[in-house]
DNA sequence: GTAATTGTTAAACCTAACTTTAGGTCAAGG
DNA sequence: CCTTGACCTAAAGTTAGGTTTAACAATTAC
C-alpha cells in the first residue's frame, strides 16, 4: 500500500481532471511533494481534502473561501477526524445560512409573484440588504446569494 | 406618464447598470423599440421582466435558463398576472428542486463529515447522480447545483 | 443656440475556474 | 535502443456575465 499517490491516481480516485488538480495546487488548496524526477507525490490525506473541495464547490463556495476553510486544518500532520469536524462546523454554519437565504428568497417570491405584482417598489425581493454588488468587471451573480 | 422608458430610466428603476441592460437585450432577455434618433425605448412591462431576471439570478439560474422561462410570456401583448403566475409555477418547481438538492447535500455532509469519514468510496456526497460535468473549457461549478 | 447629459456601437477587458496546447522529461516494456 | 504512457511547465484559450473604453450622435436644460 503506497503512501504517496501520483497526480494520475489522485485524478482517478477523485474523478477530477489532472489539470484541475494542478490548478488546485496552484491555488493552494492542496500540497504535493516532488519525487526525484520532479513528479508530484500526494499524501493520502489529500484525497479527503479534495473531497471536501468538491463538496464545498457543490454548495457554491469559491476557491478562495474553501482555501480559508482548509487553512483550519493542521499542516504538519495528517488531519484527524476531530480536525475535520472542526472545519465542518464552520462550513455547516455558512451552509445553513445559504440555504436559509434561498428559502427566504423563495418565500418572498411566493408573496410577490404569487400575487402577480412583481413590482420593484413593493417587492422585498429586489432590495433587502442588497449586498449583491461588487465593483469592477466580471460576473456578479451569486454574490448576495 | 410616459409609456416608454429610456435605458437610463430602466437602469435607475431596476438598480442595474446601463451596460447590463444592453447586455440583457443582446442576450434576448428583453426587447426594445428604437425612437427616431435610434435610442432604445422600453415598454413598462420590461421592468417586471427585469425584476424577474434579477430574482432568478439570485437563485442561481443562468441567463440561458431564464431566457427559456421568459419565453413562456406572450410577445404580442403585455403579460397579465396570469401569464406571470404560469411561469412562476415552472420557476418555483425548479427552485424547490434546487433547495431540496442543497438540503440533501447538507444531510449527506452531516453523515459524512460529522463522522469524520469523508471518504470517496463510502460517501454519498461524491457520486450521487453526478451530472456535474460539462465537457470543454470554462468554469464547471454549480452545474450540478 | 449651445452646453451638459444621456444615448449609441464595437471591441477590448475582467474574474473565476478550469482546459488546451506546445514543447519537453521520466520510467517501464520489448 | 526505442516507443509508449504518464508527467512536467508556461502560456494561451474558454465560458458566463458583465464592465470599460473610445469615438460619436441625440436629447435636454438653460
Amino acid at each position: 500500500m503506497l503512501s504517496e499517490l501520483s497526480i494520475g491516481q489522485i485524478a482517478q480516485r477523485t474523478g477530477l481532471a489532472v489539470s484541475a488538480i494542478r490548478y488546485y495546487e496552484a491555488q493552494g488548496l492542496v500540497r504535493a511533494e516532488r519525487n526525484a524526477g520532479g513528479q508530484r507525490r500526494f499524501a493520502r490525506a489529500t484525497l479527503r481534502r479534495i473531497s471536501f473541495v468538491i463538496a464545498a464547490q457543490k454548495f457554491g463556495f469559491s476557491i478562495a473561501r474553501i482555501r480559508e476553510l482548509l487553512d483550519g486544518l493542521p499542516d504538519n500532520r495528517t488531519p484527524t477526524p476531530e480536525d475535520w469536524a472542526q472545519i465542518a462546523t464552520d462550513f455547516r454554519i455558512e451552509l445553513d445560512a445559504r440555504i436559509a437565504a434561498l428559502e427566504s428568497l423563495r418565500d418572498n417570491l411566493d408573496g410577490c409573484i404569487g400575487c402577480g405584482c412583481l413590482s420593484m417598489k413593493k417587492c422585498k425581493l429586489y432590495n433587502p440588504g442588497d449586498e449583491a454588488s461588487r465593483e469592477g468587471s466580471g460576473p456578479r451573480v451569486l454574490r448576495g446569494l
